[in-house]
DNA sequence: TTTTTATACCTAATTTGCTTATACATAAGA
DNA sequence: TCTTATGTATAAGCAAATTAGGTATAAAAA
């Protein structure tokens, strides 16, 4: 498990890119999603998730629709226009700043061995 | 310029990685650090800055002196033991993450055309 | 059969790590 | 002379999370 204030910052960015996967999830689906891909290292807590879904769908970034299962009921989100732009913009926003980083981090010289 | 939320998180594992690169550093002396290695893409402002520094000696995980530049006054930071050992956690904490990050966002098959 | 675990959603109070803004002071350059 | 660079510091405020609680159904274990 990763502390807390790395994690922090990049749920936002994780949820965009799942929903991006498929065509609908629901919020503890993709909890489970996390949970099981990252091997519990990241954990996507109720409360936060809900919070950021909701905001989501307030910024019109996504959109639901509820499904019943049993007695049930499952509220799928899935990306909108917008939420797909916005996807991919975060995404390469992580992307790029893991490579900053890494840059930062571990400095190598531009040049190597030019003698 | 990444978000705030991107890189809030990682600013004490960076100010750690960097003073255990030189004997020691002062403040001014990391802020410009981390603007100019990264193309001011990240940037530590004092506010952030000091607080972390303050915070680092008050555990102990670094030592200050004080040295006379002319009539200022520059405050030198140190990693201590335990100080070079949070460094390495951290920095492998971070490298970790990223790496979890990225099997998250793009999970890749573990067989590839086995067939 | 009762209790626990898994599924499924939600929110309020609090914490935290930053931003923003401000302060003080010296040195150098325009 | 005014601005920019150097150098340290802190206080108020914010937003994204944590923590901790709530509601309810379904399945599995005791």
């Amino acid at each position: 498990m990763y502390s807390n204030e790395l994690v922090r910052g990049t749920l936002k960015t994780i949820i965009l890119q799942l929903l991006g996967e498929q065509n609908q999830m629901y919020g503890y689906e993709l909890s489970k999603l996390v949970k099981e891909r990252t091997q519990e290292k990241i954990v996507l807590t109720e409360g936060a998730l809900y919070p950021i879904l909701h905001k989501l769908e307030k910024d019109k970034l996504v959109v639901t629709n509820l499904e019943k299962v049993g007695n049930r009921t499952r509220k799928y989100y899935a990306l909108t226009s917008n939420g797909k732009t916005s996807a991919k913009e975060k995404k390469n926003e992580l992307l790029e700043f893991m490579e900053t980083l890494k840059m930062l981090m571990e400095p190598k010289p531009i040049m190597l061995c030019n003698y």
